[in-house]
RNA sequence: GCGGGUGUGGCGGAAUGGCAGACGCGCUAGAUUCAGGUUCUAGUGGGGGCAACUUCGUGGAGGUUCAAGUCCUCUCACCCGCACCA
């Protein structure tokens, strides 16, 4: 056969889409197979062959479900709002709605030629009124049920895009859009209240089939720790001072108290503290700071003492000093610490370089020299005195903090509460309205979608406020509860807002009494494989968990997480072998491959690059070689004769067949691809072929290459589609050949290779090493030791 | 600093403790072709040998084992995540 792969996949194409075989059905018999990949966003510059790795994966397994026998619902969308649509139509002046829809044409154009096998008729677009309505709708019922709240609070702000930005999308100080440095700014914020759910978050991931690392990282992300609280009383006023600890056992070893700079207690007793002016100096200092620097490591510590005020010891009595300083933040645990040196690094540097004391409680360590943060037997503390046992320590000085009511047991964690708002354009409006005598007000349900104005200007006001705020007849309206004057909120909803809950949409997405049907709902969810990015472990796939897990409390789906399994792949990097990227110029656009070389070779060779979950360089000439592999089997369909089975190829089918099928499953695709081609060169090496056996190579090769697979599958007389065939099974015990080439070694060291009969036992075997005319030669005059036979493996002799 | 991961030919990468380098690229030689970024055949880890063969070899050093890329101890390098988290 010749191979024409433009025309073929071109065909194929237009076949698959005409049969609709890529359809899910709703309600169906077959058992379900929900694959999801992460949706793109649809930018102006197209997509990258690394979308194409993204998705090739579940592709892969999808086809092999549905020939299966599975009923697949293998969606795809697009994620459109956000920024860098919005500031491509500030500079060029076209409405990012014209542009969304003319990079969602692009992106489902290249999608199309590579050949996925997605459901076209679920396509969904988060700008679409129909979509973010039920957005908004979620928001709604967060804000009804007490998870949304308004708060002033010093904030990641991005100068350059003018947005504020979550904790996690300013990772490492820089904002994740454009790279900028961000500073810290006070402003009126909505916030989402995650951290409600963060409990649920973490142990929920206990019973889920993520990748270890996968959920380390979130794990890490949420950071819960466990420990107590302390109230400490102050000296001469009734306030107390409460620390978060979770060494509550090495009580005893504190020797000064420190706060977080912005600490309110310090403004709640300027009068009675006698260095005010010192202290406003350094907080002012601290204040200058960007949370990025502040948070360097290794940094020296500085601070100031606070002249006037006092902590006192809540066992012992004794007047602790307290100190203000940037090693303590205000947005973790209570904003202030007591101190152990002895046992802490970070106050062990400081009480060195103030000159304060330091109270071993741990044996162990030389506390002349260092901190000791080790385990030992607690000394100088009262009746924790001789306890070795960390969980002991702490749990009986929680318990006697308890009886006495100086504090108790308590968790914190390192995740805050997610920053929900930009002050842009492209984005959902948050639907809620501002009335002078009511306060916040949520938009009726029924007057969603709560639509986008048209607007003239896309670009964020100097003061960093929205585009919306400058449209009156948006702005302006009347309070839904009293009916007087009043504004709307012009904030708009976060990129990640869309993303929460896309999955939830392909089942049914053109609905528009509720976000989906909960009978569909019960069909499909959970989503049984979700594969996505690294990127987005710590950001969308946490926040979706969260939404999920919202609307399970609500009743709204069925399942309390929104992914049974989640996997990623890895990054394609640039023929230079670094990360690809427009700036760089070693972007590889996946047109030029189809046209070149075919959407086959570009699938085979993307899954056959290297470990899916790693990342590899490009290199055309290295694709050159998946073309070939193609071109060759396309050359079997002329070959192939006859019917059954060829004596000399039984084995190396039942074997592919075998590797391939688990393969797949654990997403070891090049190896998959390199039995496939195994399986080519020993057809090659019996020089024939039957039909028969064509069509089972065929069918293995159909979820990589289906193109070439369906023309294949056509040539050799069959009616059906290929996508559609029975997935080829296997005999395990044909998948070893009668005659096994056995290794046999003398002391360790292979010296020959023995044919033998299929499972010959240890004195077959040895009798068969030792007949092997090499064998024979070199035992001569030698003493045997030891002989071991690993039947089918290995002989091995030692010998003296 | 803490946590996780990775080190294998010229390159991408294979190897349930059992013949290291599957498969592919590249390279070498030969054939086919007017030509070729074509196709085919053979070879291809290093050293030694005409050869059968021999020896060394999975970042480094030890160890366990009949047998180690794989297990254990130490160590080096690189990558990723979190990072003054109390």
């Amino acid at each position: 056969m010749k191979y024409d792969f433009l025309n073929i996949e071109k065909k194929w194409q237009e076949r698959w889409e005409k049969a609709g075989i890529f359809h899910a059905k709703d309600h169906d018999d077959r058992k379900k197979f929900y694959g999801l990949v992460e949706f793109p966003y649809p930018s102006g510059s197209g997509m990258h062959v690394g979308h194409i790795k993204a998705y090739s994966g579940l592709e892969v397994v999808s086809r092999k479900r549905r020939m299966e026998g599975y009923n697949v619902l293998f969606p795809i969308g697009f994620d459109a709002y956000g920024l860098p649509t919005e500031n491509s139509a500030i500079k060029t002046g076209v409405h990012p709605r014209v542009l969304t829809d003319r990079n969602i044409a692009k992106f489902s154009q290249q999608l199309k030629r590579v050949g996925f096998s997605f459901d076209w008729d679920r396509v969904v677009d988060t700008t679409e009124e129909n979509y973010y309505r039920w957005t908004q709708w979620i928001f709604l019922k967060m804000f009804e049920n007490g998870l949304v709240f308004r708060d002033t609070a010093l904030v990641n702000y991005c100068p350059s895009c003018k947005v504020v930005l979550s904790n996690e999308d300013s990772q490492g100080g820089k904002c994740d859009i454009c790279h900028s440095d961000i500073v810290q700014k006070s402003k009126d914020v909505w916030y989402l209240r995650i951290t409600a759910y963060a409990d649920r978050l973490l142990s929920g991931l206990e019973d889920l089939d993520y990748l270890p690392n996968v959920k380390m990282q979130q794990v890490n992300w949420i950071g819960k720790s466990t420990g107590a609280f302390v109230n400490f009383s102050l000296t001469g006023v009734e306030d107390k001072l409460r620390i978060y600890t979770t060494r509550p056992d090495t009580l005893f070893g504190v020797t000064f108290m420190v706060m977080a700079p912005e600490h309110p207690v310090l403004d709640k007793y300027r009068d009675r503290i006698a260095n005010v002016a010192e202290l406003d100096a350094y907080r002012e200092l601290c204040a200058k700071k960007t949370e990025f620097e502040r948070t360097q490591m290794n940094k020296d510590k500085t601070g100031v003492r606070i002249e006037g005020l006092a902590a006192l010891h809540p066992i012992t009595g004794k007047e602790i000093p307290i100190y203000i300083s940037d090693y303590v933040m205000m947005g973790y645990g209570t904003g202030a610490i007591m101190a152990v040196p002895a046992h802490d690094e970070r106050d062990y540097a400081f009480a060195k370089k103030f000159g304060v004391d330091i109270v071993e409680v741990i044996k162990g360590g030389d506390i002349e020299k260092e901190a000791y943060a080790g385990d030992g037997e607690m000394v100088n503390s009262d009746f924790l005195n001789g306890y070795t046992n960390k969980k002991d320590s702490i749990a009986r000085m929680i318990e006697e903090l308890e009886k006495m009511g100086v504090g108790e047991a308590g968790v914190q964690f390192k995740m805050k509460d997610w920053a929900f708002n930009r002050q842009r354009y492209w984005g959902e409006p948050i639907p809620i309205v501002h009335c002078p005598c009511c306060g916040m007000v949520a938009v009726p349900y029924e007057e969603l979608p709560l639509r986008l104005p048209p607007v003239e200007n896309f670009a964020p006001g100097e003061g960093g406020e929205s585009p919306l705020a400058k449209i009156d007849s948006f702005v302006n309206c009347k309070c839904p509860k009293c009916g007087g004057d009043a504004k709307r909120e012009t904030d708009t909803m976060p990129q990640w807002a869309g993303s929460s809950w896309y999955f939830l949409r392909y089942i049914d997405p053109l609905n528009s009494d509720c976000l989906a049907d909960p009978e569909k709902l019960k069909y499909w969810l959970p989503v049984d494989w979700y594969n996505g990015g690294m990127e987005h472990v710590t950001r969308h796939l946490i926040y979706s968990r969260f939404w999920h897990k919202f609307l399970y409390d609500l009743g709204v789906v069925p399942t309390e997480e929104p992914y049974a399994k989640r996997t990623a792949q890895g990054l394609i990097l640039g023929p230079d072998g670094q990360k690809m990227s427009k700036s760089r110029g070693n972007v590889v656009d996946p047109n030029d491959v189809v046209d070149a070389f075919g959407a086959d070779t570009l699938r085979v060779y993307i899954l056959f690059m290297g470990e899916y979950g790693s990342a590899a360089p490009w290199s055309e000439s290295s694709m050159r070689g998946c073309k070939r592999f193609l071109d060759r089997v396309a050359g079997l369909a002329d070959k192939a004769k006859g019917t059954g089975v060829t004596a000399a190829l039984e084995t190396a089918f039942h074997r592919t067949v075998k590797k391939v099928s688990l393969d797949i499953e654990e997403m070891k695709f090049n190896t998959a691809i390199a039995a496939m081609m195994t399986l080519l060169n020993d057809i090659d090496a019996a020089g024939a072929i039957t039909v028969d056996e064509l069509k089972t190579l065929v069918r293995l090769l159909c979820p990589f290459a289906p193109h070439i697979a369906e023309e294949i599958w056509e040539s050799v007389g069959e009616k059906g589609f290929c996508s559609l065939a029975p997935w080829p099974t296997y005999d395990e015990a044909k998948t070893v050949s009668a005659t096994v080439e056995v290794a046999v070694q003398i002391n360790g060291k292979v010296k020959s290779v023995v044919a033998m009969p299929k499972g010959a036992d240890k004195d077959t075997a040895l009798a068969l090493a030792k007949a092997d005319e090499k064998m024979a030669a070199l035992l001569d005059g030698k003493t045997v030791v030891k002989e071991i036979v690993v039947p089918d493996k290995i002989v091995n002799i030692v010998v003296r």
